[in-house]
DNA sequence: CTGTTAGCGCTTTCAG
DNA sequence: CTGAAAGCGCTAACAG
């Protein structure tokens, strides 16, 4: 039961035109009288055509396509910047390809290969827990493919990204709890690889630094982040010889789950022991006390690397852009402010 | 600085074959000598050579891309669905096409227009808020491309659906709070042309039946379903002449920032108002007390909605299938639990 | 195991 | 404002 297309050339034989006309009646409705327009969309309609995607694409050599590849798209960030990168592209009649790597640089590569055949007219990439080699982009770059990271970034590379200034961020977040009187802080963080983990890390330790408090590296906790391992981390946190007195989690997830661990175990918060995440997870709006984080603005993100990608495109030659540092927010909750 | 395309000719020309082996050996090593497949492959990699979709897609009439329409993408239900779904059609080497509808039904057709362009071999769909008719999917089932509803669906429809059996979920989750002793049990429900939202207040209703409670209008609160709603029904919910006893919501996001405000307002949970939810939210296990719910499970509905589309894809022809009614899973927590 | 050939449906010069 | 003709890159008969 195959359906047998119906083309411009049947409108066209229907309509007594050329196929040429018929193209551009329904495309580029400028230079055609009205009158053969109308007719043209009429009949089209009437015969149920639909366009064909591929040919339209082989022949003008652009897809109309944005690829995207994230980590994992279930997660309340991520799901946020997709939203974000969906409206911009949707808006500027773009369709959208998604895919995830699963924290895999062997998933993401053959992900990238994918959109290579779909020929993605560009590629915004959040980048695999163990990606530590960006070869697998190389390709885009070689026929001119704008490609742009966000949020988990590879340092140094020529790529534009769109980020936080997660240095800074980790610096305040540090900072604030410092001032609240905490003078032993656990940091939960995540894989050293990622830029967003590591730089959240070098913040924590130059604030405890300008406050003049030892760094101990006993007190850092690299784990996968998951709620699970804040349970795990909570743990570790209880068998510490001297309890801490403040936490900063790099996400809130795992901040509210390990939270969660210490309150059943009698533990105070903030007065015991303070705390902070990262990402203001609606999460944060629940747990009691309410958790101080980041505002991370993923829909944003999204929103501002989709346009940035789409610039890129429309410039037809790949930006050396500068990269995009987004504005966060230090959102200060119960969690961390103790009463003098 | 446009790229010139490496063809299967070129690499043709370089190995003295013809194009035709050079498509076998890159696609189909079957009934090519090993020594051929091996110097093609090479070859094709060195010359950096990238199949064109396009092309592939217009002469074979296919497009391994399946196309996915949602209300939301930022929802931690859809995201999950999403992920799901990722999975198997990337486990079966399709591509996926996604987009949101916003909820509104017009962006929804017209994301079909744009799914049917790019020939999409199967479709995906969870309905919009005012989806009122699906003749904008009638395109689809004209070329033969199956179309697939999950958990948002259209009754009577002759289009397969995944999704649960609100109907029953709705009941149990009622009987349960009568069974705590609940009497007056406000129900909180979103719009009443979708299926989910109805079938959970018929099953609502015939609970109530069932254990001799007499049904009152008056109990059932109509909104959004988003946190600010649950707040504002919070607010509806004290200015009752009569305090109800249980509150049922139709989404665990709109009952946990409606319990936010009961508690505030010295309600306690469950003694003075038995809650419970819907979705199994991450959410649930934070709130305290933690919420009574169904486990929805998203995950795997994406899942099976992926499989059954490329089973029908595979099948060639639209399959009179049945609907595939998944389990779900009443989990009760401190929320509802009344010490007798 | 390999080659020849035709054509998928569209756009875009170029020429009126 | 409209038409003729060529070709985007690939695959699938068909023929050896």
């Amino acid at each position: 039961m195959h359906h047998k297309e119906v083309t411009i050339y049947d409108i066209a034989r229907k309509l007594d035109l050329s196929p040429s006309t018929i193209s551009r009646g329904l495309k580029n409705p400028t230079s055609i009288s009205k009158v053969t327009i109308k007719r043209i969309t009429d009949t089209a309609h009437e015969m149920g055509y639909s366009s064909n995607a591929f040919a339209s694409n082989l022949r003008k050599k652009r897809s109309n396509i944005i690829g995207v590849i994230v980590p994992r798209l279930n997660s309340a960030f991520m799901s946020q910047t997709i939203a974000g990168i969906e409206k911009e592209v949707s808006n500027a009649n773009y369709n959208l390809i998604i895919s995830q790597s699963l924290e895999s640089m062997k998933k993401e590569a053959s992900s990238a290969f994918a959109m290579l055949s779909n020929r993605v007219d560009g590629l915004l990439v959040s980048l695999a827990y163990d990606t530590e080699s960006i070869d697998h982009f190389n390709n885009f770059i070689k026929r001119g493919t704008p490609v742009i990271f966000f949020d988990r970034v590879f340092e140094n590379s020529k790529y534009p990204a769109v980020h936080i200034n997660n240095y800074k961020a980790g610096y305040d977040v540090t900072a604030h709890l410092i001032t609240q009187g905490c003078k032993r802080i656990v940091h939960l963080t995540g894989n050293q690889l990622q830029n967003v983990y590591k730089d959240r890390l070098k913040g924590y330790k130059q604030a405890l630094m300008d406050y003049n408090i030892m760094f101990d590296e006993r007190l850092v906790i690299v784990n996968g982040l998951a709620a699970a391992d804040g349970i795990e981390a909570a743990g570790q946190i209880l068998r510490m010889p001297q309890l801490p007195d403040g936490v900063f989690a790099a996400n809130d997830q795992c901040a509210v789950s390990c939270m969660q661990v210490l309150k059943k175990n009698r533990i105070r918060i903030p007065d015991d022991i303070a705390f902070a995440g990262f990402n203001n997870d609606p999460l944060t709006c629940i747990i009691e006390p309410n958790l101080t984080t980041i505002n991370y603005k993923g829909y944003e993100m999204g929103q501002v690397s989709a346009k940035l990608l789409m610039n890129q495109i429309y410039a037809k030659n790949i930006q050396i852009a500068d990269d995009i540092v987004l504005e966060y927010e230090l959102i200060i909750r119960e969690s961390s402010v103790r009463k003098r």
